[in-house]
DNA sequence: CGCCTACTTGATTGTCGTCAAGTGGCGTGG
DNA sequence: CCACGCCACTTGACGACAATCAAGTAGGCG
């Protein structure tokens, strides 16, 4: 069983982003050094979450961004009927709240799915470094645009695919990330539940359930609780109606 | 019939974004003095489409956002199978190319969907803009973000409505908007084919046009053609599984 | 006038959701 | 250490909503 979060380590430096070596992803750029030199002004307070634990509630007040480190958090939200519906899962590299800049409050919920650390950043200190470099400003804006871009896709997703592609994509971009960030694209763990996963793909439980079993029945797969193996890696981007393209490619969480 | 594109008109002052009286809801702020005259270095040069014609392609190289003024315009994706599924359509005041400033290229096709007006604004003098003011940069910034908090609250309606509260929802959507703009929220038409609201809703024509004639005789709404009518505004609200609030609410196009 | 496209309406099918029952892991408490 | 209950997940049977297939109507335009 695969445990990223003993290989991304909460840092001994956590509060001083210039030293971070995750500071560059956080905050989306290769940074010159005098756009580094300001991440020394940048006050990250490090935040450690159990399971279950919330990150903010929705309608809560806006005022910083959050960097997950390891673990991971979903973002979902409660309709008037009161059903829930997840909008993302955010793992080690993501930035949480870029949703609620346009307003003062946030838009969703966030709850930690395992024990997850995030690093708290003062969007004023974010927006205070723009004025500051326009590398860092046009940086973070990409990093939004980048976010858009990518729900946008998620939006085909649903659109186009049926139960089976989705859940095939959705593996798919699991494997991606976790190759893009070094770990192995076959062998890794599921951070949520069989619920959670039903939920954001818009599918009954049962119909994950029964995939997850049809996939592996066909050798495509092996899953064992949250350990999942992928076996036949070109079968899944066939599941998933989609060509595998090798060399590296543009992050999507499904695509 | 309603024919917005008569009342908001193509203005005579094109290219000078300092007169317009757009200008304000196009960059999304509300300026201050000092920024309004630096709109004047914006080069937004006026664009008029003919219906049906492409604005750009998924892929074009992404150097300009477009603002529109009138008529309509909608972007979609092509998935690897020829499917064509639309993100979202765009009326007079929205921004087209958001989705694109993280990459060097549009990740999606925009088309007009009938006779169209659009500014199109290079992106690098917007950046220029925000360099210099940090008002300007945070109003951008939340432009995308609301965009972004935009798409998400799509995918929500996605992912919880029924065929019928899709429609209605839609329909609400346009009615909330002609109304946040000065047009009467009862009476409007659709630029877009039946066509293009299934593949949005991600549901058939069939269904589309099948819920139409059921609101119809329920008499919710009264359609024909292009022109709707909302003859029973409550009856809508509930048929989209949504409660009606009085008083001016944040724009959103299916909520 | 006639064709074409957009839309409508009806009949049938199928995918996936719902309902229901059962399994297995895990923590709690005796 | 085992019994119990809880919860997450699995598996099967059935049903419903919406897609598909098919036919027909009505504008728009040559």
């Amino acid at each position: 069983m695969i445990n990223h979060a003993r290989i991304v380590q909460f840092p001994r430096n956590a509060g001083d982003c210039k030293r971070c070596q995750r500071a560059q992803k956080c905050l989306g750029l290769g940074l010159a050094t005098s756009e580094a030199a300001d991440l020394l002004d940048i006050s990250a307070r490090p935040k450690l979450l159990k399971r279950g634990e919330k990150l903010f509630n929705d309608g809560d007040e806006f005022s910083t961004l959050y960097a997950v480190r390891s673990g991971a958090v979903k973002t979902y939200k409660t309709t008037s009927e009161g059903e829930e519906q997840i909008i993302d899962f955010h793992l080690p590299g993501d930035l949480i709240g870029l949703n609620a800049i346009a307003g003062e409050h946030h838009p969703c919920h966030a709850v930690a799915l395992d024990t997850t650390s995030v690093c708290a950043i003062d969007f004023h200190d974010v927006m205070r470094l723009c004025g500051k470099s326009t590398r860092m400003q046009h940086a973070f804006l990409k990093r939004v645009s980048s976010c858009m871009a990518r729900d946008e896709q998620f939006v085909v997703t649903l659109g186009t695919k049926d139960a089976t592609q989705r859940l095939a994509a959705f593996l798919l971009a699991l494997s991606q990330y976790h190759e893009e960030n070094g770990f192995s694209a076959t062998e890794f763990s599921l951070p949520m539940s069989r619920t959670d996963i039903a939920n954001y793909l818009s599918l009954a439980v049962e119909t994950v359930s029964r995939i997850f079993s049809r996939l592996q029945r066909e050798g495509v797969i092996s899953v064992e609780r949250n350990a999942v193996s992928v076996t036949d890696l070109d079968h899944l981007y066939r599941a998933a109606g989609q060509i595998r393209r090798s060399g590296p490619r543009q992050r999507s969480v499904v695509q």
